[in-house]
DNA sequence: TTTTGAGTTGTTCGA
DNA sequence: GTCGAACAACTCAAA
């Protein structure tokens, strides 16, 4: 642990009062500069989640996160326990719940780690100048990326667009610095200010209790991310450039929602990823995937709009279809494209889907269907456990074609190759289209084409226990082409 | 200022 | 089955 992140420098002063470590998306011990800072000096600590749903601005967080974040804030709060520490819960506007704990405990200063996206960032910064202004030291630190934002900059001195000369300016800077310790103790307040229960913001859904998926698939909290980490390394990681395209095999590390809730720190997958495999395709193409998450944060913060507004604004142009059934279709898995709905079934069931399958299943929708990128962005951010604003506004604007660095727009996926080509057995349809699981493998990714009897002995009646194509690949991809002729036929004509 | 090389992830068709 | 070309220019980033 040779850097300290400034924090020394930040919490240096000799004041025995309270500093309040406001918990984000950062649910973790180690590697945690803000709480360092909070608690040098043995300086007592108080530490506070709280819940502020406005501050969130038009991305409240969605069922799935939701759940999730449940889970990992009752991890976190066990956690602190151990140390003899507690997890104070508040919600509403977080800089009137921060006042609130500042003037019941008497605390000098408040620390966090930052957040880079739109609304969270112009709130924290509202909040430390506020909090400054009354005699409160406000101080927060970089927990969540390898490189913040302005630090990586173009010849020009702008941002990035491009992900390539991005990735290779930040391998060419400063290293990021070793991951920290986690702290040995953390000193109690004099008193407790009082907190709202977990169970009472019903993070968790019930009535229907739809979670079932989610709590068989992960293990929320910092012990699960590292013993994700931990099982990636030492199975995965090897194979992971020839594998990780593959939906069928356990190749990718699923470190997502964990990344996201900050349970663990980029620069703990960094590091742990360069010591065992320094140099070796799997290490670099996997740093390089944590190196797309770094270039979506990159380009959120500095093209606020990019969650709602076409990166291109010739794309404002374009003709998309109003197909509520279409959109239903692709929601509920009922597209009859089976690597599609097996991903759409997985997604469902377990708040998550296989980076190769998302691709496919986005670019379903937005070419094969021409619905809006922004209504398939609106599903995954409810239904996507690693939900996060920067990665899936950045990947909805690569698929459907309207970023620079974007897929060109006549690239469009046949759902029948890319599954054979990326679940050739049909194992990963099988497990989430149970519909389909006697059809031979030769006939999974495309059953209409099956004979019947074939498709009798198998048990599937097309149009009753699995449907039909809802469009034709052909025809759509000739429609989605035609569209976007369309639609370069008049420029700006939004 | 101009030039130049390059840009995550594909598909289809015809030889 | 395999291979190369066409698909479409356009923007970015750096020299």
């Amino acid at each position: 642990m040779n850097q300290d992140h400034g924090y020394r420098e930040a919490m240096s002063g000799r004041d025995s009062s309270p500093a309040i470590m406001w918990f984000r998306q950062d649910l973790r011990l180690a590697d945690n500069p803000a709480l360092l800072a909070s608690a040098a000096g043995g300086r007592p600590v108080v530490c506070l989640y709280v819940l502020d749903e406005a501050g969130e601005g038009d991305w409240p967080a969605g069922g799935a996160s939701r759940w999730w974040l449940h889970m990992s804030l009752a991890a976190l709060a066990e956690s602190l326990e151990r140390l003899g520490q507690r997890l104070v819960l508040r919600r509403g506007p977080a800089l009137a719940a921060l006042r609130e704990v500042v003037s019941e405990t008497g605390a000098g200063a408040v620390v966090w780690n930052r957040r880079y996206e739109p609304a969270a960032a112009t709130r924290d910064a509202r909040v430390k100048a506020e909090l400054k202004a009354a005699g409160v030291a406000a101080e927060s630190f970089n927990a969540a990326l390898l490189f913040e934002p302005w630090t990586i900059r173009t010849g020009g001195g702008g941002p990035y667009k491009v992900f390539t000369p991005f990735w290779r300016a930040c391998l060419g800077a400063p290293a990021p610095p070793a991951p920290l310790a986690p702290p040995a103790s953390i000193a109690a307040p004099p008193a407790w200010p009082a907190g709202e229960a977990l169970d009472d913001w019903r993070l968790l859904p019930r009535a229907p209790d739809w979670a079932g998926g989610l709590r068989r698939a992960w293990t929320p909290g910092e012990a699960g991310a590292q013993a994700r980490l931990q099982r990636f390394l030492s199975e995965g990681l090897e194979g992971y450039a020839a594998a990780r395209d593959r939906p069928d095999l356990p190749a990718t590390s699923r470190l997502s929602p964990h990344l996201h809730f900050g349970e663990i720190g980029p620069r703990q997958v960094f590091a742990a990823v360069q010591a065992l495999g320094a140099g070796s395709p799997g290490a670099e193409k996997f740093l390089q995937e944590l190196g797309w998450r770094e270039f979506c944060h990159h380009l959120l913060f500095h093209f606020p709009a990019l969650p709602a507004a076409n990166f291109r604004a010739e794309f404002d142009a374009f003709p998309w279809a109003d197909d509520p059934a279409g959109l239903d279709a692709w929601r509920r898995g009922r597209t009859g494209y089976p690597i599609v709905d097996a991903g759409m079934a997985e997604l469902w069931t377990t708040g998550w889907m296989h980076n190769r399958v998302r691709m496919i299943a986005a670019s379903f929708l937005i070419k094969h269907l021409l619905i809006d990128w922004r209504q398939g962005e609106a599903w995954f951010w409810d239904t996507l456990v690693d939900a996060d604003l920067a990665n899936n506004a950045a990947s909805w604007q690569w698929v459907a074609g309207g970023g620079a660095d974007a897929a060109p727009y006549f690239r469009i996926f046949n759902p029948v190759a890319q599954g054979e080509k990326f679940d050739p057995n049909g194992t990963y349809v099988r497990r989430w289209v149970p519909e389909l699981a006697r059809l031979p493998a030769a006939w999974l990714h495309k059953p209409w084409d099956a004979p019947a009897a074939v498709l009798a002995g198998a048990g599937v009646r097309l149009g009753t226990d699995y449907p039909r194509p809802i469009v034709d690949h052909a025809k759509a991809r000739k429609r989605a082409l035609d569209a976007f002729a369309a639609m370069k036929d008049r420029p700006g004509a939004a």
